[in-house]
DNA sequence: GCCTCTGTCTACCATTTGGTAGGCGGATTG
DNA sequence: CAATCCGCCTACCAAATGGTAGACAGAGGC
């Protein structure tokens, strides 16, 4: 019989991990969290950070999943965007956890980022190639697809994940305020991505607006 | 004769804080960088603690000058908008640490966050004001004054700060890239924003796009 | 010439950290 | 029933950490 054990550590861990940070996460308080001991966490862990390798690669794996699910079902264009930004913030309600360890990784840096960002490719190249194909189409405004994607992925992360700021701008993190925030970020996205429907243009030449 | 060792402690501190982040940097690798050792620093602050909360005040007076800076000198509407991402990303090049800062600072979370928030408040406090202004106008494109700013704050700063997801993405970190981004944000940012200037609005009745 | 104050240092210290060595009980297997 | 293996544990350890105590050198005032 397999044991548990394992698993409630990755869970543990990749609560820890995301709120308090790695670095000030020990493998004591891990531990005694989970009323076990420290040795315990070795015993199926080589490291301290091969705990985060195996975090990261059970939350990337998660996270395409809820992600590539939402692509699958949702219908072209806009509403492909919608149903991802959706789908993120129905993750940010039942598993905050996820989220605040991306934006940890993304902090760490090499290697951790790079394990991550790897884990994520099949996604990221999916939605670069969607990105672009809009743009071709004439139904989103011209941009460097892969700077657009890190766009819309600091806006949400951010609204999602800043807590600290949110609450210092008098936001409360309740259910109510989430759904609040998501109907904004969805507005504001539509408004900056697509193009408006009246202003038609020949999908070759590039409709990037002048900056003056 | 005032010792200078406080400000270059301070500057050390700002500039590893930002990168390595707080937890990660230790006392004795910042005298180390300095050298000097340990007991100086503690001589000049009491604490660690301390160092962290002299290096967000200062940051904080640094980062509130500059914006206020460009706001003083920018015209109305959306030329404001633009000074300020301006501002922030000639930052991004020169001080790159303030805005490291910034982020670690966010994630660090209460006392620490409370503190840099408090000292931003004035900037927060009249940014959001502004746009409220605008959209009362019918220039700007109506949503929370709060979380629009948080909206463009967690953009500007993640195209400005994801070194990591940056890279992964392809980006260098080169000036040329810092410029093209900068481009890239003002673009999306316009037309997220900006009211388009033929259909006039009523300033009274919100024209807040429906969702659905 | 002495005293005091300032800035930095050496010498410690208790605690915490990630990690090693090895033991122990219970289940499985020959 | 003996041997083995699995999962978890107690007992340590060396290094690093934030912080205290106090010495010491130089500058300036009296």
């Amino acid at each position: 019989m397999a044991s548990e054990t394992p698993d409630r550590i990755l869970d543990e861990a990749l609560r820890s991990f995301g709120t308090r940070g790695y670095d000030a996460t020990s493998l004591d308080a891990l531990a005694a969290a989970l009323d076990i001991r420290k040795q315990t966490i070795l015993y199926w862990f080589p490291s301290k950070e091969a705990v985060l390798e195996a975090v990261i690669e059970r939350s990337a794996r998660e996270l395409s999943e809820a992600l590539q699910l939402a692509l699958d079902g949702a219908g072209p264009s806009w509403q492909r965007v919608e149903a991802v930004v959706r789908s993120v913030f129905r993750l940010a309600a039942r598993r905050p956890e996820l989220l605040n360890l991306l934006r940890e990784v993304a902090r760490l840096g090499p290697p951790a980022a790079t394990q991550m960002l790897a884990a994520l490719d099949p996604l990221v190249q999916r939605a670069s190639d969607f990105l672009q194909a809009e743009m071709d189409a004439g139904t989103m405004r011209r941009h460097e697809p892969r700077l657009l994607l890190l766009a819309i992925y600091s806006t949400v992360i951010g609204m999602v994940t800043e807590v600290a700021v949110l609450q210092g701008f008098g936001e409360e993190p309740t259910a109510r305020s989430l759904v609040r925030r998501r109907t904004d970020v969805l507005n504001l996205l539509r408004s900056a991505l697509m193009m408006p429907p009246s202003a038609e243009v020949p999908a070759g030449l590039a409709a990037r607006p002048t900056t003056e």
